[in-house]
DNA sequence: TATTCGTGGTC
DNA sequence: TGACCAAGAAT
């Protein structure tokens, strides 16, 4: 069986790295990571662009490093207001272990980026793409950084049918990268490919007509551009069912909940709730009953005040949304709080409790 | 290795 | 309109 990086060899690998960067140079957007070379930026911006449209990150970038300009910054800060920064962003996850990792930095480091790919690849969140992005763009060091615009361009360029959904795949890419990437500037090499993947060489559809690099692409002279990449599809969700409730004191105040450390939405805050197993058999007992045991809560189960489907990658909430009145002193714990309308705003919520608070709480 | 982890845009 | 997508990493 043939290597799938057969047609390696037929590249004109100094003609393609002209034509590539040579276009990237005329083309390329006007981004506000792309300023300067900070590390920390470029750390900031890459983990923000994981799974994530350069429109969306464009505001939450400007104001996170307004907010959090150095690695000091946001070594110091509360996880609480860098989760609210985050907030809408999705993956939580990624911006607890930047911070964690900062902190590293900060401390074993001396708030100095590290330049190697063996100290760089041990920091929480720093994987194999974002390894090889901020030492190549930060510092110029000629390390593969293969995400899905790579692997989409060089599948087209060098005809790959290996499945890129597969994460064995990564590496076969990684490989190619190794004997084709600029080592005068490797910064732009990388930021080329995956600039073109956005721009040109897109999922569907591609621009080859507009395509610098089209004379170097196998796919292109063989007609295949519209059947790469080979990527198997992913699984349906699974639905659940969970019954929030908005829970007032006599005085307006509303209770709010912090999720657990680890998992999904993990230390994001949202309202009381619960998952509802048998849906439609005397649903707001089980409701009134689960909060008790859960929060210690004692209330009294008002009208279902309405209903929201919430699609994650792998699962969908439907959220059935109740009114209900305390009926006890409340007791504080690190979890739970008690807090007025404009107090809601300090706190970080998933986007379908922001909806839900906007819609039933706030009007 | 396969699954978990968000969200908003697109066709 | 539902399925897929977008600069992945952790487990």
């Amino acid at each position: 069986m043939a290597s799938s990086l057969e047609n390696l060899t037929k590249v004109d690998i100094a003609g393609f790295q002209k034509d590539l960067i040579g276009w990237f140079e005329e083309e390329q957007r006007e981004l506000p990571w792309r300023k300067d070379q900070d590390p920390y930026k470029v750390w900031v911006s890459e983990i923000m662009l994981q799974q994530t449209r350069v429109d969306t990150v464009i505001p939450y970038f400007n104001r996170f490093i307004d907010q959090f300009p150095t690695i000091e910054a946001l070594s110091s800060a509360d996880e609480d207001k860098v989760l609210k920064a985050w907030e809408g962003l999705g993956y939580y996850s990624r911006v607890r272990n930047l911070q964690t990792a900062v902190r590293e930095v900060h401390e074993k480091y001396d708030g100095v980026v590290p330049n190697t790919l063996k100290s760089i690849s041990t920091l929480k969140g720093v994987g194999p793409y974002t390894a090889g992005a901020i030492l190549s763009i930060a510092y110029g060091i000629p390390e593969p950084a293969v995400d899905g615009n790579v692997m989409r361009v060089l599948s087209r360029i060098l005809s790959i049918w290996e499945d890129i959904a597969k994460p064995a795949t990564r590496k076969v890419f990684e490989e190619a990268i190794r004997e084709m990437i600029s080592h005068d500037n490797p910064s732009f090499f990388n930021q080329a490919l995956m600039e073109l993947g956005a721009l040109v060489c897109t999922p569907t559809s591609p621009s080859c007509l507009l395509c610098p690099v089209r004379d170097h692409c196998h796919a292109f002279h063989e007609g295949t551009q519209n059947e790469l990449p080979i990527k198997t599809k992913n699984k349906n969700q699974r639905k659940v069912q969970i019954g929030a409730v908005i829970i007032r004191d006599e005085e307006d105040h509303v209770i709010i909940h912090k999720r657990p450390k680890e998992g999904l939405l993990a230390n994001l805050w949202e309202l009381p709730n619960t998952e509802i197993h048998l849906p439609f058999i005397n649903e707001k007992d089980q409701i009134k009953s689960e909060l008790k045991q859960a929060y210690n809560l004692d209330i009294e189960m008002g009208n279902l005040l309405g209903q929201l489907e919430h699609v994650f990658s792998h699962l969908i909430w439907n959220i059935n949304i109740y009114e209900a009145k305390l009926t006890s002193d409340f007791k504080h714990a690190n979890d739970v709080k008690i807090v007025t309308k404009t107090e809601l705003e300090e706190f970080a919520f998933p986007v379908s409790y922001q909806k839900i608070i906007k819609h039933y709480i706030n009007e």
